[in-house]
DNA sequence: TCTGGGGTCCTAGGACCC
DNA sequence: TCTGGGGTCCTAGGACCC
């Protein structure tokens, strides 16, 4: 792709205003210009303010504060608990309204996300078009929105950030300087708290600051991501519009925080209970199964430590996991109480790969049906336990095409605990 | 009365191999 | 004979985002 058609992209970033607060406004009207904050329970220490209408943003009142501080910033706050099969529903319908003017729609998270408008009818009428989207996501869907439009993502981001609500702002190369530059370094999309800290030890303060810092310096300081976001800060970002990026999971996982700090193995086996049912579900939804188990404890002093583990069988099996997971859990942990736990299926492989690539040690139909590790412990009693690792890697050469992805993480096959 | 839950990407360091 | 230097894979932790 040549610089100029890259400059030439018309990327859209669309950004719905405090999501689940309008979807509950949209459900609700009487809630309509209402200080409004979406929130858990805050019994069991999980009031924490998801979202807040802007009404209540005036009070400053923001997500992520602790319910009790922010009923003291404005009394007169109304909180509902989410209600996510809600705003799945009207992400939904976003996002189909979206397609409509591009496939090349690249959903972010579950309320905002890229469109390449480039090569359709739209995109010498990129801003009447922002309009007509903003303006149906409001009518249709009764949702407010931002939209940023802008040559990449990044600038498109950074542009639907700059009018919030209802705002579209359109961000040219020309405009860095006299639009992007001026802003806070802490306000640049991937600059968080700590690398904010790192950058003003530099004298970095602003967007600008760091665009015109040498490359060596900001390297030293923040690896890669130094250059990267140097590149950003000149406004440049190749990175393409990737509707399929929502489909391709790496990880799927659940955790919990307990009403209480507890040491106690009934509740904390009735944890990992629930979380494994959870993960497994999901998994089973998404009809994959985990080759690498992590687990997550969180002690009273927040101090967070992971573990993982390869499986030798890949699973969607809930009993699996939970036995995987409690073998893991009470391997590591000390013993004190612990106010989270966590468990995370990882290295994901598409279960009918799984299952079409054990077809090459030829099982019947029947076999196919089986759950996974069973087929293996059969290919381990037929063939030793070494087959499928050498069988597979010897298949993979000669065919390199396809079902790479399984053959990397099931093959890796390194457990010795057995 | 501190601090949810879902993710992704990057890095440092060790093991292992040639 | 106190012993280099890559490369790759793996794990644990950190930073960031919504």
């Amino acid at each position: 792709m040549s610089q100029t058609q890259r400059n030439g992209r018309i990327i859209f970033h669309i950004d719905m205003n405090s999501f689940y607060a309008s979807v509950e406004v949209a459900y609700d009207p009487s809630l309509k210009g209402k200080p409004l904050a979406i929130a858990g329970n805050a019994k069991d220490r999980k009031g924490i303010v998801v979202t807040s209408s802007y009404e209540a943003r005036k009070y400053g009142v923001k997500a992520p504060m602790p319910l009790w501080e922010a009923k003291k910033l404005c009394p007169s706050l109304i909180v509902r608990s989410p209600n996510f099969e809600r705003y799945r529903s009207s992400s939904k319908e976003m996002f189909s309204l979206l397609r409509e003017y591009t496939d090349l729609v690249e959903p972010v998270s579950i309320d905002e996300g890229y469109m390449d408008l480039t090569n359709t009818r739209f995109h010498e009428y990129a801003m009447i078009t922002a309009k007509e989207i903003q303006q149906r996501l409001l009518d249709e869907l009764l949702l407010p929105s931002s939209i940023g439009i802008a040559p990449n993502k990044f600038l498109a981001k950074m542009a639907s950030n700059m009018k919030k609500p209802l705002g579209i702002t359109v961000l040219r190369k020309r405009e860095l300087k006299t639009l992007l530059w001026p802003m806070p370094i802490h306000n640049m999309h991937g600059i968080g708290e700590k690398t904010a800290e790192k950058l003003l030890k530099l004298n970095i303060t602003t967007i600008g600051d760091l665009a015109l810092t040498e490359e060596f310096q900001l390297k030293q300081a923040l690896g890669v991501n130094g250059t990267r976001l140097k590149n950003r800060a000149l406004g440049t970002d190749t990175r393409e519009v990737n509707p399929d990026s929502i489909n391709e999971f790496k990880s799927i996982g659940n955790s919990s925080t307990l009403p209480h700090d507890s040491s106690d193995k009934d509740e904390i086996n009735n944890l990992l209970q629930k979380l494994s049912a959870s993960v497994s579900r999901r998994l089973k939804r998404k009809e994959v199964v985990a080759s690498k188990l992590s687990i997550m404890i969180r002690y009273a002093d927040w101090k967070t430590v992971t573990r993982h583990k390869r499986l030798n069988n890949p699973t969607d099996l809930e009993t699996e996991l939970v036995q995987e997971a409690s073998a893991l859990f009470y391997k590591h942990w000390n013993g004190e109480p612990i106010r989270l736990a966590g468990i995370t299926g990882m290295d994901l492989i598409e279960r009918d790969k799984a299952f079409k690539q054990l077809d090459l040690f030829t099982f019947t139909d029947d076999a196919k049906k089986e759950p996974i590790y069973k087929l293996v412990s059969k290919i381990n009693e037929k063939y030793g336990t070494d087959a499928i690792k050498k069988g597979l890697k010897g298949k993979s050469k000669e065919s390199n095409s396809g079902g790479t992805s399984f053959n990397k993480d099931f093959l890796s096959n390194n457990n010795e605990d057995e």
